[in-house]
DNA sequence: CGACGTCTTGACGTGCCTCAATCTGGGTGG
DNA sequence: CCACCCAGATTGAGGCACGTCAAGACGTCG
């Protein structure tokens, strides 16, 4: 019934793809290797083909769900693309509060962030049994000095962070508590259908404080929040599993003039799922555990 | 008195900054220049002396306040960097929603959220008489091909940027309306301070609205958060005319756990400013240290 | 089985938004 | 020169969304 093929993300699921080498598994350092070509097609990008840039290959690191691939404050000199797993970006300010930055997927690059000041600055933090590919910055760069499609590569994946980071600024600084979630689903269901697996059911990975943090919301609201989508139809929720029950409804929370299917795509105001008293105050939305 | 060295921000107020060549003033398209190696101080780098690299020059284009520098779709071929002025970056949602996403000054760098996708995503619009170098996409790389030190320099400016937006995200997602008011006029201080000009008085060239789009506020709250600061000793506020007055304080405002002089350096609420009635209905709000 | 982390739900307070009136300064035209 | 206008700014009153505090339910692990 392939309920949820989010649930197990090792490399060894998805599709195509395998270390070249995969001898000595279980020393503390793996042997393990990707080649480039492979990594640039988890990125999303597709390169002319070619013999000697397809001989490239970078280490693999294996991360233990609760693990930290690296801190902040250590020294940067390399990037990472996560090939299987899930992880946190956290960063820690002076007082101690955390903010969670991202939640980095298969396919994403960590760490571009600290090439600047030659220091990560962030906590990642495995989320999940991990995979990622070492690709150390200095070699990358070599590698786009040799090849023009390489060097255009890398400039799109900075450029993109970059787009990512204001649609995040837009999410915190424009949308209602119900918006940022139903777009944060929306958002993991995207990204999840984009590796092959469900759109419409999958596994939150994080607490829902972390996922507040993200958000800039407490964990309580993520969770009444969360209840308010599962009463009104919008999705499932048993836990941290989520499936989507009307993705439509969801896109339209997030903004109202999206066009779909029926009704004016004029102006019209979704009203907030969380209607205190739907209609009959004798109606309790949710029965407690009976 | 020197009350406001920033309400001229023009080129020629700049210390050391000249174009190579000035002539045909008049005509639409400025015959105007810039040296890469003026850009390379603007921008805060130091790059060792190279005849050759002294030899590249850029050209200027002036823009009128009100006037758009680009608009959001238009091909990208080009990054800007800021030499005079002060803009705003707005980006459209597919609502009509504005959001504007920057301000940026001079010394700041112009479109690199379009290197990947090849067009621009935001509205560039200046508030004020601006100059800006044009540097063409194509003709940075090609730089960066040529000398590792304008490589590193382009990877650093992506990643300065990436670490600005993470920053920005921390303020939208976790700070209340006083901290993120008192981080922007600490940010605007700072900038402006770096460019030579006055760190404590300068004039805010954003409307309420504005600011208020920037700092996930509306405009009223942006108003009557600067009043409160200003009732509280914090500030002067005259229209757009700001003094800081306390900068300390409105640090402290951001972060309570910074250490400047007095105090324990534990954890202490710096209670807000606004405080409805702080203690008699009589004595308005500036009760903390005298 | 008890201890713990996580999640849920309720009651309440409040910070910011909303709606609305008024004020100010700068620009325009007669 | 003044009347007029209008965008921007200020300020108030009231409401709601989200935060806060608190209690309990659930699943997991030792």
């Amino acid at each position: 019934m392939f309920d949820s093929g989010s649930r197990e993300t090792s490399a060894s699921n998805a599709p195509g793809y395998a270390d070249v080498t995969c001898s000595a598994e279980n020393t503390g350092i793996t042997l393990a290797r990707v080649r480039f070509t492979e990594l640039v097609g988890l990125l999303g990008f597709t390169l002319p083909v070619d013999a000697s840039l397809a001989q490239v290959v970078f280490p693999v690191r294996r991360i233990k769900a609760g693990e930290t691939l690296c801190h902040a404050g250590d020294p940067f000199n390399a990037v990472y693309v996560v090939r299987s797993g899930f992880f946190k970006t956290v960063a820690t300010e002076t007082n101690g509060a955390e903010l969670v930055l991202g939640f980095p997927m298969p396919g994403e690059v960590i760490g571009l962030d600290g090439v600047d000041s030659g220091r990560y600055l962030a906590e990642v933090i495995a989320l999940d049994i991990c995979n990622v590919a070492v690709i150390p910055f200095a070699q990358l760069t070599q590698l786009a000095h040799q090849y023009p499609c390489v060097e255009k590569l890398l400039y799109s994946l900075f450029s993109r962070e970059l787009v990512h980071k204001n649609a995040m600024a837009w999410v915190l600084g424009t949308l209602s508590a119900e918006a940022r979630l139903a777009s944060f689903l929306l958002d993991l269901s995207h990204r999840y259908g984009r590796l092959g697996y469900s759109r419409t059911s999958f596994a939150l990975r994080a607490t829902r404080e972390e996922i507040g943090s993200y958000l800039g919301l407490k964990l309580e609201t993520v969770s009444r929040t969360l209840s308010a989508f599962a009463a009104a139809g919008l999705i499932d929720v048993n836990r941290r599993q989520i499936t989507l029950r009307d993705p439509a409804r969801l896109r339209r929370i997030v903004d109202p003039n999206v066009e779909d299917d029926d009704a004016t795509p004029h102006k019209r105001k979704s009203a907030p799922v969380t209607a205190r008293r739907p209609r009959t105050p004798a109606q309790p939305a949710l029965a407690m555990a009976a």
